[in-house]
DNA sequence: TCGGGAACTTGTCAATGTCTAGATACCGGC
DNA sequence: GCCGGTATCTAGACATTGACAAGTTCCCGA
C-alpha cells in the first residue's frame, strides 16, 4: 500500500478469472478483453498472458473451471439421493448462478475444446448427468431428451428469450419444466 | 472485368450477409470481422459500414433474417397440418441448416435485440411455436418445455456437445427427442 | 440536363491481441 | 545467509481491427 502495488500480484490467475466472470456476467463473452482485465486487476497489459497463453487460453481455463463446478453441483444432489428432477434443477441453478462459466463452456469457438483439462471435466459432468436418467425408458433417448430440456431451458432463460414474470425463480420454473418430461412416471405426477 | 470491379457493387448488402454466414458457419460468430468481410466481397474496408452502421448492426440484420426464416419454416409445417413433433423437427432442421443465423439470433450481446425488425420477427416465430403446443397440458408449462427440448437439442447438436454416430441425421434424432416429450399423449404419433 | 443523394473509397485514430526483451521477486541448495 | 535459477510481471513494439470523417463516383428523378 505504501509504495503502490507490489511487483508480484500474489494470485493474478485467480484475480483475472474472477474479473473475466464479472465482465461476462455483465456484458457477455464478446466483451472480454485481455488488456481490460489487466487494467481491472491493476496489472500491466501483458500480465495475464503469462498465466493463460492466449485470450482463448483464458476462456479455456474458465470453461474447465465451469465443468468442474457443474460436476460438483451435480454430484452433490446425486449423493443426496436426488432423482432426475433434482439433477435438472441443479443444472439450471448452476447455469443461472454461473452464467459466465456456462456461456463459455458451450461456446467452443471461444476456447480450446480439446484441452485435456476441459475434456476431462466435461466428461465427468456428462457421466453424472447421464447416470441420472439411466434406466428410464430407452437409455440413450431419455438421457438426450433430459439434457436437452434442462439445457434448452437454461439457455433460453439466460439469453432472456423467455418472457417471464419478474420475481420468477428460474430454479422453480426449471424444476417444473424438468418434471414435465417425466410427468407420468413413478408415483403421482 | 475490363476495368476491374465497378464502383458500385450492385448488391453489397446481400453479399456481405452471405459472406458473414459463411464465416460464422465455418469458424463461429467470434470470427466475423467487418474488414475481412469487405475483403471477401471485394470492396473497400469501409464499404459494409454504409449498409449496416456497425458490426452489431450487421449481426442484427442477420438475426432478423434468421427469425424470418424460422417463422417461414414453422408456418410451412403448420399449414401442412403438422403437430408438435413436426414443428419441433422443423425447428431443429432450421437450427442445423442455418446454424449461423441460429447462433446470432440467440446471442443478444452480439446484436441489438431491441431492434424493431428483430423484435417483430422474433415475436412472429414465437407465436407460431407457442401455437403448436396450445391445449396440451397446462398451457404455459408445456410450451416452455417443448421449446426447451428442441432448442436445447439443437444447441447441443450445433456446439458438438452430443456424442453422435457419424451419419446420424439431426432431424431424425431431434424428432425422436421431441416425440419423447409427449410420448404418451393422444392417438397416432 | 443537372443537381441531389446514394454507394463506395481513402485516410486516419484509438484500441486490441500477441510477441519480444528486460526488470523484479521468490525459493531451494550450499 | 547468500546466491543463482526461475517464475512472475513490466515495457515497448507491431499488425490488425472497428469506427469515424471527408472525398469520389455514379444513379435517378424533376
Amino acid at each position: 500500500m505504501t509504495s503502490g502495488r507490489p511487483y508480484h500480484h500474489g494470485d493474478l490467475r485467480r484475480a483475472v478469472l474472477a474479473a473475466a466472470v464479472d465482465v461476462i456476467t455483465e456484458r457477455g463473452a464478446s466483451a472480454v478483453g485481455l488488456r481490460d482485465l489487466a487494467r481491472r486487476v491493476g496489472v500491466s497489459h501483458a500480465g495475464p498472458v503469462h498465466h493463460f497463453r492466449d485470450k482463448a487460453g483464458l476462456l479455456t481455463a474458465l470453461a474447465a473451471e465451469g465443468f468442474e463446478l457443474l460436476a460438483d453441483a451435480l454430484s452433490a444432489t446425486r449423493d443426496g439421493g436426488g432423482d432426475f428432477v433434482d439433477l435438472g434443477a441443479a443444472y439450471v441453478r448452476f447455469a443461472v448462478e454461473h452464467r459466465a462459466h456456462f456461456e463459455v463452456m458451450f461456446r467452443p469457438d471461444l476456447h480450446h475444446p480439446d484441452d485435456p483439462a476441459v475434456a476431462a471435466a466435461r466428461e465427468r459432468a456428462g457421466a453424472l448427468l447421464q447416470g441420472g436418467v439411466a434406466g428410464e425408458g430407452e437409455p440413450g433417448l431419455a438421457a438426450v431428451a433430459a439434457w436437452s430440456v434442462v439445457h434448452g431451458f437454461a439457455t433460453l432463460w439466460n439469453t432472456g428469450a423467455l418472457t417471464r414474470d419478474p420475481g420468477d425463480d428460474p430454479e422453480v420454473v426449471g424444476r417444473a419444466v424438468a418434471g414435465f418430461l417425466f410427468r407420468d412416471q413413478g408415483r403421482g405426477r
